[in-house]
RNA sequence: GGUUUCUUGGCCGAGUGGCUAGGCAGAGGUCUGCAAAACCUCGUACAGCGGUUCGAAUCCGCUAGAAACCUCCA
């Protein structure tokens, strides 16, 4: 039985994963700023920690999933700064930063939902938590780690790096990020330009601003998730995930932040999910490329050639190492669909077959093989959630199932018990672990009746060998996307698309 | 400019020293009224060059190409 390992960018190394606490797992997950849509690199890291969270409580543990919604920042819609200007005189038609963050909320929780994952233990917001916030940039401010300017705070990182790794988790080194020749913001104001703001002086015309102890401002880039994470998870937590774009600054700030308000090193374990890439080129405002998960979901965009369902998007990312880049495109999609579809009808069918009570196995080499196959899925999964091996093993056992339903494996081949595991295999892996869910159809009892009336009068065409009517009703059904499968036994089943 | 990573068969994509990944597409076959579905069989791929080794896709070096980070970013 092999043990649960985690690649912990904190060591570049895969390491064994044991919680702090017996028994329960902290888990931190920075989530999305809700000035936008969701899109499609937000299905990667939310799909993959999804995942982690589901085989953790599957092994017992009681965990508590924090992922945040960063809220606060500057707002603003395309299209609604001009109107802003033009109705000035009418409240309602101002730019209400809430009325975006609700709307976006809305859509991210929406398409969270259409991937199957569960929701997290708690969801803070950084707009709910000003005040925790605030308490912690105090406190740093008070261990002198921090320096007030024109009514911004920003954390002294060239002290901090004197007596602490700044650059621990990235791999940076000061003084070559000091050489760096980019030109900053507020480059004035700091002591030395890798210095970060914890707190930020409101110009007159920024939208979200709260009171504190250095006048009317909004809070830095990176205080909130230490704030919140602390509050929920304690000084020292077990796991903290996000995008590998998020590793610097973000997290890196994070450590530095959460390690001079509570002397401790924030989490033990650090995963990093890679990036999204559409023509191998990451997705991003920048490169005018997004794709957002309406769009995915719709086919609504030019870089798509038709809609994709959100659980093959989900299998899509899951055939791929989540610390590899995944390239998305069409073939791609097309081709996890096809793949995806196989993999369910086998799933079907192997919860429909009734199965001998045979305890010895005729074809023991069959019967040791699937064992193996099942068994190899935990090692899988455990080896840093390799769960592109777990679908490949589950694909391997898609002929065995199939084979059983069509005769060329025999009852009593394998046994009941491996049988059994196989069912229970499935239903662990793909179901409950990848989280996937088979894609049903409405109405089924209804659509059923239809459908075994059409399947009755096509057998009945075909008795009198009328070929003509049997084809046109398989063929009329296939152009609308239901498939009739002509089975061995002459009983006739269907799948819709 | 600095840092880091990557380059696998038609496409996608696992894999870190010796053993078949897997998916999609394609070819042949079984079944079928014909199909579809299903099942069986088929590809000997690891950017190039050199090195280490009994043995390398897997380790080391060089070359070429690509990407990410250094700035909001999942």
């Amino acid at each position: 039985m092999s043990e649960l390992k985690i690649h912990n960018s904190l060591t570049r190394k895969k390491e064994v994963f044991e919680p702090l606490y017996p028994g329960h797992v902290g888990m931190y997950v920075c989530g999305p700023t809700v000035s936008g849509e969701s899109h499609l690199g937000h299905a990667r890291p939310y799909i993959t920690f999804d995942v982690l969270f589901r085989y953790l409580k599957h092994l017992g543990y009681k965990v508590r999933y924090v992922r945040n919604l960063t809220d606060a920042g500057h707002f603003e819609e395309e299209g609604r700064a001009a109107e802003d200007k033009i109705a000035k005189g009418a409240l309602l038609e101002k730019l209400e930063p809430m009325e975006l963050v609700q709307k976006y909320t809305n859509l991210y929780h929406w398409a969270m939902h259409q991937f199957n994952c569960l929701e997290p233990s708690i969801e803070p917001t950084a707009t709910g938590h000003i005040v925790e916030q605030i308490e912690m940039i105090k406190n740093i401010i008070e261990k002198g780690y921090a320096y007030e300017v024109n009514g911004s705070v920003y954390f002294d990182v060239k002290k901090y790096a004197d007596s602490h790794e700044y650059g621990i988790l990235s791999g940076r080194v000061l003084e070559e990020l000091q050489e760096s020749n980019r030109e900053l913001d507020n480059q004035s104001e700091k002591r030395n330009k890798v210095d970060f703001a914890l707190w930020k002086n409101a110009p007159p015309e920024h939208l979200m601003r709260w009171q504190s102890p250095w006048g009317e401002g909004f809070p830095g880039w990176h205080i909130e998730c230490s704030a919140m994470s602390k509050k929920y998870l304690g000084k020292q937590f077990d796991i903290h995930g996000g995008g590998m774009d998020l590793m610097f600054p973000h997290h890196e700030c994070e450590i530095a932040q959460s390690e001079i308000a509570h002397g401790e090193l924030m989490a033990r374990f650090w995963m990093h999910n890679n990036m999204i890439t559409i023509n191998g080129k990451k997705m991003g405002k920048a490169y005018n490329n997004t794709i957002k998960l309406t769009e995915l979901f719709s086919g609504n965009n030019t870089q798509l050639e038709k809609p994709y369902h959100p659980m093959t998007v989900r299998f899509f990312v899951l055939q791929t190492h989540y610390r590899s880049t995944l390239d998305f495109s069409n073939d791609g999609l097309l081709a996890a669909e096809k793949g995806l579809q196989r993999l369910w009808a086998a799933y079907e069918v192997l919860q429909k077959l009734d199965y001998p009570a045979v305890t010895e196995a005729t074809n023991e080499e069959l019967d040791k093989q699937v064992q193996q196959w099942c068994a190899e899925c935990t090692d899988f999964i455990n080896d840093d959630m390799n769960t592109a091996k777990v679908l490949a093993n589950l694909f391997e056992m898609a002929p065995v199932i199939n084979s059983i339903k069509g005769g060329q494996v025999k009852p009593g081949e394998i046994s009941e018990a491996t049988f059994n595991l196989m069912k229970t295999t499935f239903d662990t892996f793909l179901i409950e672990i990848l989280g996937l869910v088979p894609v049903k159809a409405a109405d089924s009892d209804k659509l059923d009746g239809v459908m075994q009336l059409l399947i009755d009068i096509r057998k009945e065409a075909k008795g009198r060998k009328d070929y003509a009517t049997s084809d046109k009703i398989r063929n009329q059904l296939l152009s609308i996307g239901i498939q009739l499968k002509d089975e061995k036994d002459g009983t006739v089943s269907f799948t819709i698309e």
